[in-house]
DNA sequence: GGAACAGATGAGTATATGTTCATATGATAT
DNA sequence: ATATCATATGAACATATACTCATCTGTTCC
């Protein structure tokens, strides 16, 4: 009767294979491993962390960011729009012109944290 | 003695030119952006958090990583020289076997915070 | 020494991402 | 209706990213 034969780094690694396995069942799971790094991929380009760092202070026109980031409109209207799908901001209309702010409560606590973080190494 | 002349959208998007600068100044400086981009980046991609995800229970040798990710040992070791680079993990080798270890207080906090927030929307 | 193994790394490649350009939409004013 | 302004959007393009493959380094065991 053949025994499943044993992982090739079984002993060298010090992790028994019933261990990888306990360890794999306590991973996060893998859907919520995609919404994390979606997460964090919003905040993983200066441009974004711009207009986030700037909604912070209030709500902001489309021209208004393009001015402050020092960046094209078009530039700016595509980020806000990836922002507008990630659920961080949300837009006002008023005639003409689009107000965006941020409708993320969130998205400040965890900037402060890392501003903190990066602050202490 | 000339006025500086006003920007076009001064008056519809409701900002002074004023307020403009001022916004501007408390916005978070420029090289800090960077660094916070830099730093979400790390956890923009779903292997960098599985990886970390198996590194907060224990460390582990990338053989294992390798079997626990189901993904080729290059793979893993490029991810792990980035996550080494980016201080996030520490090794210790042993012979043959390296192992990886979580280097930074304060992912695990930053993980579990942005996780109960993904379970609350 | 040489074989076997764990891991690291450079090159190549396919895909993702961010910006620009041109143009479209939608609103206001004349 | 037409012109103008604020914003949106699709296509194109250049760069960045993550993986694979082949190869290299460093260690142990014979």
């Amino acid at each position: 009767m053949q025994q499943p034969i044993a992982e090739d780094c079984e002993v060298t690694c010090g992790g028994s294979e019933a261990d990888l396995v306990r360890i794999k069942a306590e991973m996060i799971a893998e859907p919520l491993i995609q919404d994390i790094a979606e997460w964090f991929k919003v905040l993983s380009d200066p441009t974004r962390v711009k207009i986030i760092s700037a909604l912070m202070r209030r709500e902001l026109c489309v021209h208004d960011l393009s001015e402050l980031l020092e960046m094209g409109q078009s530039a700016v209207s595509h980020q806000l729009r990836y922002l507008r799908n990630m659920r961080m901001v949300k837009r006002r209309k008023v005639g003409k012109t689009v107000y965006y702010a941020l409708d993320d409560s969130h998205i400040e606590e965890i900037i402060q944290v890392t501003l903190e973080h990066l602050k202490h190494k």
